[in-house]
DNA sequence: CACGAGACCTGTTCGC
DNA sequence: TGCGAACAGGTCTCGT
């Protein structure tokens, strides 16, 4: 579940609280919890759980695919990979087969970090700056209007999927808005970045952007057991739709393997010609 | 530089 | 019904 919209989603309700779960700002962490010692990445277990009693969460922030709880002394980053969740239940509340790491609060409440995959990972660090490194620009970041986008797309000389997923070129995107925006812009997932005209370019930042906001607007997108509460899912155009109709045209979507990862496309709307590929 | 394969993990669904 | 293969929202490292 986690992409841009769905950790933007945890942030916000981890800021205001949904439902039965309250938000969790101001609330001052009493201890730690590790059940799973390698989702802990940075500094080691022992160092973490005596860091983290005494700090308060101040600001919940997102970059990218990862959420950042600024605490009084230091920043905890969480990523979620790929079944990663957090949950704000109360203490005495029996816990679940794949909590990984738990925040106990002082007011009796905690934060789990719920992963059955165990791929998610933590870190508590003085600047989040060791951890984010060379992260791309965010895709809503002004700077990518004009030429920026153009500039960044053509100069590299790379299939778009994997250009697109990769988060040193953008942060946020993953598998499920990449193959949602290049639908929406009608760019075959193959098409190679430098042949992109600066219209196309921008044709592509602007479906990446509405793709991303229509996601955010929904609440992100609930497949299978990872469940957020939201039904972006039911808008999907492409993404696990192979063999049903394309909604712009009713051709049949077609699934190929770009790097590794499923991709959906239409072959009618999404031609690749022999100069772009 | 760009790409593919393999690792890291568990759970669900598919195909015979 | 049963069982192995394929597949899943991510990212890193290594070899070519």
């Amino acid at each position: 579940m986690p992409e841009l919209p769905e950790v933007e989603t945890i942030a916000r309700f981890l800021r205001q609280g949904i439902a039965d779960q309250p938000g969790i700002l101001g609330r001052k962490v009493a201890g730690a919890q590790v059940l799973w010692a390698r989702t802990v990445a940075e500094p080691d277990v022992s160092s973490f759980q005596e860091r983290l009693p005494g700090q308060t969460i101040q600001h919940i922030d997102r970059r990218g695919k990862f959420l950042l709880l600024r605490l009084s002394q230091e920043t905890l980053l969480i990523h979620l990979r790929m079944s990663g969740d957090l949950i704000v239940e109360p203490l005495n509340q029996a816990l679940a087969p794949h909590h990984r790491v738990t925040l106990e609060f002082e007011d009796g409440w905690r934060l789990a970090f719920n992963d059955a995959r165990k791929f998610g990972r933590m870190w508590l660090v003085a600047d989040p700056q060791s951890v984010l490194g060379n992260l791309g620009p965010e895709p809503f970041d002004r700077s990518l209007e004009g030429v920026g986008f153009y500039n960044r797309v053509s100069s590299f000389r790379r299939q778009l999927k994997p250009l697109l997923m990769d988060q040193h070129f953008l942060a946020g995107l993953g598998n499920i808005y990449t193959d949602e925006a290049l639908h929406l812009a009608r760019l075959h997932p193959l098409t190679i970045s430098s042949s992109l005209t600066l219209q196309q370019s921008n044709l592509l930042l602007d479906c990446i952007r509405q793709v991303l906001q229509d996601g955010i607007d929904r609440h992100g997108t609930s497949i299978d057991w990872v469940y957020r509460g939201g039904d972006y899912q039911r808008y999907l155009r492409v993404y696990q739709r192979t063999g049903e109709p394309c909604l712009v045209c009713g051709a049949p979507v077609e699934r190929l393997v770009v790097g590794q990862r499923g991709t959906h496309y239409c072959p009618s709307c999404q031609v690749l010609s022999a100069l772009t590929s």
